[in-house]
RNA sequence: GGCUCGUUGGUCAAAAGGUUAAGACACCGCCCUUUCACGGCGGUAAUGCGGGUUCAAUUCCCGCACGAGUCACCA
């Protein structure tokens, strides 16, 4: 299969493009084909510089690796030029057949004069566009064409549709499956008045002449298919197969929308990437919703590749899904509790310095610091998930730097501030950072009692009122006091890294703060 | 307004005429646990509505409602 995507270069990268992106990414390489980047700069007012650039990076981030096509430095391929403005020459050699054959036909009409049309339309309650009597450059004859042009008059190239809104066409879509839709009757422009084609045109030359075999969009081309499959008939060329896919969707209230590119932060490529989203992630999410199938594989499959998954667009979902932030976050966190404690550690050092510079500072000080606090937890058949996103770093560390560190300090409001400066003040005199993890738990075990808690928490829970608490407590309002918090990481993992003198010296602190 | 597509729990979805209508996320509960987590077990919760075909309909057909897309010299 060859595939491709043709994005425009707008300079932003849309959450949705990716959905074609992976299918035909997919597609291609898993059928040993080749996967090419085309870009549709026909709307010059549009094109933004150093988008071309935006889009590659944005596309490889996400694995995406394109075969051929546009590049930065230029073109890479046999099929280029790959750029549309650059293909110009191209489109016209085509188009100058289609008028010798009597198939396409200038058009002297304005804006103007198809406002009024439209308006007329409307107002007649018919339907909108350029066909049978609306279309008054149709028949035109060759003296009056010549001295229209002669007199410099612009013009645009348009498709003489032979179609006719009565007839309905059959066709197969891959994804939608058996469509029935009306024959296209519209004469739609080919080449604008600036000499550069429309979408349609540009679509069916360089999809024939790329030789793209299979079209990934957005089902928003679907109601010009009929255009697209005309101008192929009309050219005397094969047309690609086509899978039309739904766009996201996002509510608003009680309904839903598509994801909009103005209303939703979250529709921007960037977001993610400010955010802290692994792309590894975001890129499963994404299979999660284009393939059933892939959440089964995934928990049967837990160490491998996400490119492993036998993907199928059989198995793609005809309408469109809701974007679901809640589900990304926990396909994250998954993801995230996978990785090894240096490779976190690279990401985050990664995401940090491009957005939040003042923790990479403290983040990168020392390098065997940070991975020792990153390695708590993590490992084993059932590592801990703290967090799904490297935005969330900084926050879940804080307290392993002084720089950041701020404490809340509440602690349960059952116990008295007598009982918990007592938990303090013995704690200090019976912690030593040498003891190993047994050793450790059995001193703050023995010290609970000592202290009127309960050392089990069973016996805590058949007659609690003997007890001040039980060890659990005790030990919540020493995290509290050295974390700052009620959720961390094991402590003893934690005071270990902290070492001695920093838990000393935050639970003196803490005891202070009491007074 | 015309045309097109769609509609299974709050969300993503499986089930292609016969199932107690999967599973995942979220939510709630219990268990495990020195804490927080992780994990385990369980729970709440769905075929838009109305007709038809059929012994049998989430599944096929029709109508309605709702949602989405499109109707540019934008892609």
């Amino acid at each position: 299969m060859v595939t491709r995507i043709a994005p425009s270069p707008t300079g932003f990268v849309h959450f949705g493009n990716l959905f074609p992106a992976i299918t035909s990414e997919r597609m291609a390489h898993q059928s040993g084909g080749i996967f090419y980047l085309r870009i549709e700069d026909t709307d010059a007012k549009r094109e933004v510089p150093g988008a071309v650039d935006i889009i590659l990076k944005a596309f490889t981030s996400f694995g995406l690796n394109f075969d051929e096509g546009a590049t930065v430095d230029g073109d890479n391929g046999y099929y280029g030029p790959y750029r549309q403005r650059q293909r110009e020459k191209i489109y016209k050699t085509y188009a100058k057949e289609l008028v010798k054959q009597g198939k396409a036909y200038p058009c002297f009409c304005t804006e103007e004069d198809l406002a009024i049309a439209h308006a007329k339309q409307e107002a007649l309650k018919c339907n909108f566009g350029y066909f049978g009597q609306w279309a008054k450059c149709r028949d035109k004859s060759f003296e009056e064409i010549k001295q229209l042009i002669d007199e410099g008059k612009s013009y645009v190239l348009r498709f003489r549709s032979e179609g006719s809104s009565e007839n309905k066409i059959k066709h197969r879509d891959l994804v939608k499956g058996e469509l029935e839709i009306t024959e296209n009757d519209i004469d739609h422009v080919l080449l604008k008045s600036d000499g550069i084609p429309t979408y349609h045109f540009a679509h069916v030359v360089d999809d024939h002449l790329m030789g793209t075999t299979h079209v990934v969009r957005g089902d928003e081309w679907l109601s010009t298919l009929p255009l697209h499959l005309q101008l192929f008939r009309a050219m005397g060329w094969k047309a690609p197969k086509y899978l039309h896919i739904s766009p996201l969707m996002k509510s608003e209230g009680d309904s839903k929308r598509k994801l909009s590119k103005r209303k939703d932060p979250e529709a921007a490529l960037t977001f993610y990437a400010k955010e802290g989203y692994p792309s590894d992630a975001v890129y499963e999410y994404i299979l999660t919703l284009l393939n059933s199938g892939y959440e089964q594989w995934r928990m049967t499959n837990p160490d491998k590749d996400a490119r492993e998954y036998p993907f199928q667009y059989k198995k793609m979902s005809v309408s469109g899904a809701l974007f679901d932030i809640v589900k990304l976050y926990d396909v994250s966190k998954n993801y995230v509790s996978r990785l090894t404690a240096d490779e976190v550690y690279e990401a985050v050092k990664d995401w940090a310095k491009e957005y939040n510079p003042s923790f990479y500072e403290l983040f990168t000080k020392d390098k065997k610091f940070s991975v020792d606090i990153l390695s708590i937890g993590r490992g084993g058949k059932k590592p801990r998930k703290d967090f799904g996103v490297w935005s969330e770093v900084p926050s879940y560390m804080d307290f392993f730097f002084d720089e950041i560190f701020n404490p809340t300090l509440e602690y349960d409001e059952n116990l008295s501030k007598e009982n918990i400066k007592a938990v303090l003040k013995s704690y200090i005199e019976v912690y030593d950072d040498n003891d190993d993890n047994n050793a450790w738990f059995e001193k703050i075990r023995e010290m609970s009692e000592k202290l009127g808690f309960s050392g089990d928490v069973k016996k805590y829970k058949e007659s609690p009122e003997s007890y001040i608490g039980h060890v659990g407590d005790v030990s919540m309002v020493l995290r509290i006091a050295v974390c700052g918090r009620t959720n961390s990481p094991d402590m003893y993992a934690v005071f270990k890294i902290l070492g001695k003198d920093k838990v000393i010296e935050r639970i003196k602190d803490a005891y202070e703060k009491l007074n």
